[in-house]
RNA sequence: GCCCCGAUAGCCCAAUCGGCAGAGGUGCCGUCCUCAAAAGGCGGAUGUGCGGGUUCGAAUCCCGCUCGGGGUACCA
């Protein structure tokens, strides 16, 4: 045995026992397992192979480990499967840089990462593996997307898309910054093209009413993001006739009780509804403004407090509560993409509307009251509650109520009704890219939109014939001719393949269901699979997936739940959020450059005080900054263990734990019942100190009072390594040897703590004088209020402290507190 | 601008029911061991961001600020 801590020298041996041995392949993952077993799914979201591990993805996975373990001690049959994210941008880039092809870069750096999880000692079951560029994975993207098609949740519509003037090219959002294009700097122009979209509005609402089901298992800053995102919102849909126009013009509005102080009419320049609206003198105007909003849009839109712009459409608006007539402009404040795209606009009471009114000269009507100085002088629009005024018949009436009254009455005419409307879009799926899901469908100049039979799955992508980068901005894949030529599934006329690839977000939405069966080949996921462990249990990921990759995936999880695969509507039961790895406070990412490197740190360190290291560093959700660690801190405290377990094996067994040291027995169990408690509430970092908190107490154990021969100092020894065995599992493995136990401590069980070790006789009571601890008193943990108070009374140092002063009032919590006012 | 979260020792962090401010780490100082040092053992000091309120009692609850972090951004 070496005579000193080398937490390099144990790693392989551990790593060959563990997969010689299975230990952490989960029992019978798509069969019952044991019977009665208590099952848990513990689920780490899935890397993206970028290139080898980071700080970042130690964490996460560290966390995610952690949990599975410690659930896998206390007895159930956990699952914790590993992917990979395998689709995406990144590798047509360094395909692009390095002149070779993005599967082979791919799935280069998955093999890389795939040995460094090994290496960090995480408890994967590695047969859930998969990797979501396969075309075994991405078929079953094609196969959901065609049982969307069916049921209208995924559909083809006219959509702006970044467009790079110089390049020829669409870009993605994150390839724009600042309004310009990242690889060339001019600026990005907003431009049309028919994408595809999945129909997440339809499930705007149920997204909102099922985050009852997480409330207090998710983080509530993510349930608080998500509610903002999906952004419900009261009102009314108000009807207005325009003249000229047949059809009138429907507005939303939040406040229709501030209708009469409508004084104009608004459209987005960039609709359609603009360009319609427009008479022929104000023609060249409006040509003008929309081509300056389109091109100049994304760099103004960063400005702050940017001037209110727009033009008159040469078109009046009749409002239908007055029959006055508004003006009608065009202007880049009014969205697009929300509503109606058309607003009515009351200036005195919403800020946006008064700032055009002011640029543009507009009459300015107070119709609420709000005891607030007049906004046409102030320049501050009044919003907040108030009377109607200046609105006929409902003058005088709060404002609530006016705008309640203002609706029906309108609705009786035809021409308004309460509306619901949310800030949350569809789902745009198409990609101009290569390295992604081709979108199964044929487009036939007779036919249309014809789907690829389910038994034609999955296309496959071209392995050549193909540009990543075509110089007329098309998609890669329509510069694959010869793949994209095909005859219509339907009536066999020459038709062309879809060319653009999924958003890789679909791949994610619903990976976690393909691991319990990932070979599985009739259907996405294995039903049996799903019945034995779905919904995840614990979802452990960063935060800056809230908006996105969550929400797809909720969505994902009610559609299939709604075609009928699945039992269940959310895929998530409880949500952990780890917080990001920085250095002296600055984050690190592949442009601000890797300021610490996992390898290295591994090297110095060994994995297992890496491990530590991060989660003992703070709450899981919180940063660390890898500049307040100490690294050489774990390795101290795991070589310690690692001591004292040598120590305590050398001596031989000679007596049941009953038999040991009692004071030290009630302190070890004391500890194992406060770091289960600890764990289950996931406080690792706590949980981590309370075994750092056992080590210095067995220490002085065995150098002291009752020396390495205790009983109680084995049992707490062993308890101690058993615990340690969730955070350092290959220094637990070789501690548990140490103390002449047989492999694997991961098989020896969490330790219970005997509850009769756990009551206490006497408690420390403390005796305040207004409020001032004047006294301590040991006191029995079992005394009633009243006789406390005695003893308190006649207490030497309680009557010392009073000096005489009477006692007005007492409040008495026994045991452990009496506080007397004088 | 709006929404959310946070602020405790030099630094990272505990204190989960409103009841002794300190569990753990790190740094610093002292001490034991040593010829000496390292390693290891033992011991120590420093305070709840600011201002008000509720209460017998507030780090904890309420109100108002300051600072920091995150989200979102003309969402009608």
């Amino acid at each position: 045995m070496e005579d000193s801590y080398n937490p390099q020298a144990i790693i392989e041996k551990w790593l060959e026992f563990w997969e010689d041995r299975g230990t952490f392949e989960a029992e019978g993952p798509t069969d019952n397992g044991s019977p009665g077993r208590p099952r848990s799914y513990v689920v780490s979201m899935f890397p993206y192979p970028s290139g080898d591990l980071h700080m970042g993805h130690a964490e996460v996975y560290s966390i995610g480990d952690s949990i599975a373990r410690f659930t896998r001690m206390r007895g159930a049959n956990v699952l914790n499967p590993i992917g990979w994210d395998s689709f995406g941008l990144p590798a047509e880039n360094a395909a692009l840089k390095r002149d070779m092809d993005p599967k082979e870069w791919t799935y280069r750096n998955i093999d890389v990462q795939a040995e460094s999880f090994h290496r960090l000692g995480i408890s994967f079951d590695w047969r859930s593996r998969f990797h979501t560029s396969d075309p075994e994975y991405y078929r079953w993207n094609q196969w959901l997307f065609l049982r969307m098609f069916e049921r209208d949740l995924a559909f083809r519509r006219s959509a702006p898309v970044n467009w790079c003037p110089v390049d020829s090219t669409v870009l993605a959002n994150e390839q724009v910054i600042g309004g310009q294009c990242e690889r060339c700097g001019s600026v990005v122009q907003q431009r049309d093209l028919t994408q595809w979209f999945f129909r997440t509005t339809a499930y705007a609402q149920r997204l909102l009413d099922d985050m009852a089901q997480l409330e207090g298992k998710w983080p509530d800053d993510v349930l608080a993001m998500q509610r903002n995102w999906i952004g419900r919102s009261e009102g009314a849909h108000i009807d207005f006739v325009v003249e000229g126009r047949e059809a009138p013009i429907r507005v939303f509005t939040t406040r229709p009780d501030t209708l009469f102080g409508a004084t104009f009419f608004v459209v987005a320049a960039d609709s359609p509804l603009a360009d319609e609206l427009c008479v022929a003198e104000r023609r060249d105007e409006f040509e003008a403004y929309r081509a300056e909003v389109r091109t100049a849009n994304e760099i103004d839109r960063l400005a702050k407090d940017r001037p209110k712009t727009g033009v008159f459409l040469g078109r009046h608006a009749v409002n239908p509560v007055n029959g006055e007539r508004i003006p009608v402009y065009a202007s880049d404040y009014v969205l697009s993409g929300y509503g109606t795209s058309a607003v009515m606009a009351v200036p005195a009471h919403d800020q946006r509307d008064l700032d055009f009114a002011k640029a543009f000269g507009l009459p300015v009507r107070t119709v609420v009251d709000t005891g607030e100085p007049d906004p046409e002088t102030t320049g501050v629009a009044t919003a907040g509650p108030g009377t109607l005024v200046q609105s006929g018949p409902y003058d005088n009436l709060p404002h609530t109520e006016g705008g309640g009254k203002i609706v029906a009455a309108l609705a009786e005419r035809g021409v308004a009704e309460k509306a619901v409307t949310y800030r949350l879009r569809d789902w745009l799926l198409s990609r101009q890219r290569y390295w992604g899901t081709p979108i199964p469908i044929v487009h036939c100049p007779d036919c249309g939109e014809v789907p690829v039979p389910d038994d034609e799955l999955p296309v496959v992508l071209p392995d050549s014939g193909y540009q990543l980068r075509p110089k007329d901005g098309r998609s890669p894949l329509a510069s694959a001719e010869a793949w994209a030529a095909v005859p219509c599934p339907r009536c066999g006329t020459q038709a062309r393949r879809d060319t653009d690839t999924m958003d890789t977000f679909v791949d994610s939405s619903w990976y976690f269901m393909r691991y319990p069966n990932a070979g599985y080949d009739e259907g996405p996921f294995d039903p049996a699979g799903i019945e034995r462990w779905l919904p995840v249990d614990e979802y452990v990921g960063g935060r800056e997936h809230s908006t996105g990759h969550l929400i797809y995936a909720r969505f994902m999880t009610k559609v299939l739940h709604d075609m009928g695969y699945l039992p269940f509507v959310e895929p998530f039961r409880r949500l952990i959020n780890q917080g990001q790895v920085v250095m002296n406070g600055k984050a690190m990412s592949k442009t601000l450059g890797n300021l610490v490197n996992l390898q290295e740190q591994i090297s110095a360190h060994g994995p297992d005080a890496v491990r530590v290291t991060m989660l003992f560093a703070g709450p899981p959700e919180d940063d660390i900054d890898w500049a307040d660690v100490s690294p050489t801190g774990a390795v101290k405290w795991l070589a310690r263990v690692w001591r004292l377990a040598g120590e305590v094996g050398a001596v031989p067994v000679d007596a049941a734990p009953a038999d040991g040291d009692s004071a030290l027995r009630k302190e070890v169990h004391h500890l194992v019942a406060e770091t289960t408690t600890l764990m289950e509430g996931r406080r690792l970092n706590v949980a981590i100190a309370r075994l750092m908190q056992l080590t210095s107490s067995l220490r002085r154990a065995v150098d002291g009072k009752p020396g390495p021969k205790d009983p109680g100092v084995r049992e707490g020894t062993e308890a101690l390594v058993r615990m340690l065995s969730c955070f350092a599992p290959f220094t637990a493995e070789e501690c548990w040897e140490r103390l002449g136990r047989p492999a694997s401590v991961c098989e020896a069980g969490w330790p219970e703590a005997d509850p009769a070790l756990l009551v206490t006789e006497t408690v420390t009571c403390v005796v305040q004088v207004n409020g001032k601890v004047r006294a301590r008193l040991e006191v029995p943990a079992t005394v009633e209020d009243a006789a406390l108070e005695e003893l308190v009374r006649a207490a030497d140092p309680v009557r010392q402290a009073l000096r005489g002063a009477a006692v007005k009032k007492v409040i008495v919590r026994a045991p452990r507190l009496v506080n007397l006012v004088v």
